[in-house]
DNA sequence: TTCCCGCTAC
DNA sequence: GTAGCGGGAA
């Protein structure tokens, strides 16, 4: 109650950024944006937007190149996978939705790559929609005002009572803002907050959000990681094919050529990599 | 070290 | 419900 929702809706009229994605209602821009965002900082991601959507204008574009070139803009983004499934996503409604985007919920989360969040963040960022886009920092502001860790089904719920009717858009742009700017994971600026007095927490005590239903925890190491490996073999993918004698080489572990074959082929299930006898090569 | 506008496949 | 997935900046 109180002022929650209003306070937020001021402070981002003043505060909120200024993000590309957020000058187009094209559905296809806003899902290339979401795509990139899964997982990945803002300020990595708007070089790359643009850059993607200099090379893939329209969603028909992006069908009708090889996955192979849609991995290589995806160089420097990181989570390859995320670059199959746009592919993927787009060659589908290509050919099942007359390469519209549909404006439907279940339709979006029939769709590859599409989970509840960006096929909300599609209907509210591209249609207008007034739904509730909830990531991790929207399920933590949404635990930290309640002052109670929620269960899985009630986040969701409890943020959809926040809409305000016909206000969608900015009203989930501002709780994203909100989430990213002021009410972080480690440092929450309560003492500069704008709905301080409509927060259950405020900083004082153990943090509801920790543990709360979707609420991301920490990520593993990366160094030494089977990512760090599969990244530096993409990498070298984007260039050209890799010899499977040399995979130890190129993915770091040269007194591991096991660990490389192993890693190697998680490559190729995911669908980003194909072996062809000695060799490896970005998918088609 | 930590952070990051999730999804897929178990 | 959870493991796995990149990479650079601060």
């Amino acid at each position: 109650m109180s002022g929650f929702g209003p306070a937020i809706m001021r402070w981002s009229a003043e505060q909120g950024r200024n993000l590309p994605w957020r000058r187009t209602r094209d559905p296809w821009s806003v899902l290339v944006s979401e795509l990139m965002l899964q997982q990945t900082q803002v300020s990595r991601v708007v070089p790359k937007y643009h850059a993607f959507l200099d090379r893939f204008p329209t969603l028909a574009d992006c069908a009708a190149a090889p996955q192979a070139d849609v991995v290589k803009m995806w160089a420097g983004l990181g989570y390859n996978r995320r670059a199959v499934n746009l592919h993927r996503c787009a060659r589908q409604v290509a050919a099942d939705h007359d390469g519209r985007l549909p404006d439907e919920l279940g339709a979006l989360l029939d769709l590859p790559g599409i989970g509840p969040y960006t096929a909300r963040a599609i209907l509210a960022f591209a249609f207008e929609h007034d739904v509730a886009v909830v990531d991790t920092n929207v399920g933590r502001v949404l635990a930290r005002r309640a002052g109670r860790r929620f269960a899985a089904r009630e986040v969701q719920a409890a943020a959809n009572e926040l809409v305000p009717m016909g206000e969608g858009w900015a009203w989930n742009q501002a709780l994203l803002d909100f989430g990213a700017l002021l009410c972080t994971k480690k440092a929450p600026a309560c003492d500069r907050c704008p709905a301080v007095a409509g927060c259950a927490w405020k900083g004082e005590g153990s943090d509801p959000a920790v543990g709360s239903a979707g609420v991301s925890g920490g990520q593993s190491k990366f160094e030494g990681s089977d990512r760090q490996g599969r990244g530096r073999l993409v990498d070298a993918l984007r260039l050209g094919s890799v010899r499977t004698a040399d995979l130890a080489v190129v993915m770091g572990w040269p007194a591991d050529p096991a660990r490389a074959e192993r890693v190697a082929a998680t490559l190729v299930t995911d669908g980003i990599a194909t072996r062809s006898a000695d060799t490896y090569h970005l998918t088609d």
